[in-house]
DNA sequence: GTCTATACATAGATAGAC
DNA sequence: GTCTATCTATGTATAGAC
């Protein structure tokens, strides 16, 4: 199994990289034209957000926290930002980019179906390990934006949740894994996922690691899509 | 395995019990005296609130939202909970207790660990489907609360896991499971049953019933936790 | 580019009429 | 018991100096 420090060298997921991405997909809107300003200040302002609203919530970070949080006055903001709005929206693009990347990396490069479940558990959860703050932002603040993000945010749950489904049926026809609803299995193979980064504080206050955890997870799987002794093939 | 009839025949969880309850605990500080009205009123008002909330966050609902919304003035509404912080406060204390009563009484009437902990998924399926929004608001809000509340609502997190932890080790000293980490074994589990209550529009465009989830859930516990074989006992 | 100062809207909460 | 009207604080956003 991939360690974390093997993965951290695998994708590229640094806050300077991720900022660097986030300017040039939103250089038009941002006022500041220095490209190592924006990104120091971005990462700043991120960081922050993330921070803030994941202690009290998106809606209860007010732009008066923010400015202290990240060190910029208020006005200075609105040189990176148009409204609030626009500020959780380029953060939740951009993690959904990163992630759709970084898992069909992971599962094309993995052969046959055990492996490419092993490949999307084992990814999904150092991803989730690597951004942890922006997981759990966007899961707990995806219904409180508005409408059309909100639905990209559904979307995007429901992709990952193919993916597997996709592995499971063709594990399914090859006979190496055996015959469950593959959406109901997918389904709470996320759920299994998604608890760790909803429930970091949790696991870190019993020194369980992400690869401790990705072996549970794992073990879990294969025991239920076993094929019962005598059914092979 | 119980039917949600059944299960809802055996538990006292309608809304105006519910209500009834809230107002023994909190008559108080509600300045209103006639039991009928107010259990009616706070059947509006938190209905109302958990509905404006579970759409866009508590925080973000106005007391003129829920003004609106409960067909109460904002004056009226005073005359119910003294702030904002003591109407989530309510809920959040309700629900616990009910959720702890539920499932201990479930729990309790079961016998075996095996039975115990099937009980105990089931009752929480259950209780979680019938009270829903209650569930998904608890989960959502919890970690906007202000820090006492938030502590318990840590406390009750771990106290239902806990409720899992033992019925688990006892399973495997009775040799009726085999050897896990009963900690993130019961994790697991509660992750998945979260699902059931914070997914639900989900499950229910797919047609997937609340019976239907339990006896998915019991099949892969029950696999996780078989001994393997010729190791039994 | 960033700051301070401020405009304007909306929030929670209350007083007093009915 | 409930309403309308209103107080005060705080919110987002912007203008204009530096």
């Amino acid at each position: 199994m991939l360690t974390l420090a093997q993965f951290k060298n695998l994708v590229n997921v640094s806050k300077k990289q991720i900022c660097e991405e986030i300017f040039a997909e939103n250089a038009d809107k941002i006022k500041v034209k220095k490209p190592e300003r924006v990104v120091k200040n971005l990462a700043r302002i991120f960081d922050a957000t993330l921070s803030i609203s994941n202690a009290k919530g998106f809606q209860a970070m007010s732009l008066r926290d923010l400015s202290e949080g990240s060190g910029l006055s208020m006005g200075a903001l609105y040189s990176y930002f148009t409204s609030k709005d626009e500020l959780v929206s380029m953060i939740q693009e951009q993690g959904r980019r990163i992630t759709t990347r970084v898992l069909t990396d992971q599962v094309t490069a993995a052969d046959g179906p055990a492996d490419q479940l092993k490949a999307a558990i084992v990814g999904h959860l150092y991803l989730s390990e690597v951004m942890q703050p922006w997981f759990y932002f966007s899961y707990m603040e995806a219904k409180n934006l508005p409408k059309k993000q909100r639905k990209e945010a559904i979307a995007s749950e429901l992709a990952a949740e193919s993916l597997f489904v996709r592995i499971l049926e063709q594990g399914r026809r090859q006979g190496v894994f055996r015959e469950t609803d593959p959406r109901l299995t997918a389904a709470a193979i996320k759920a299994v996922l998604q608890d760790w980064y909803l429930k970091r504080w949790k696991y870190r206050s019993r020194k369980v690691t992400v690869e401790n955890y990705a072996r549970f997870v794992l073990d879990w799987v294969e025991r239920f899509l076993a094929p019962d002794s005598g059914e092979a093939t």
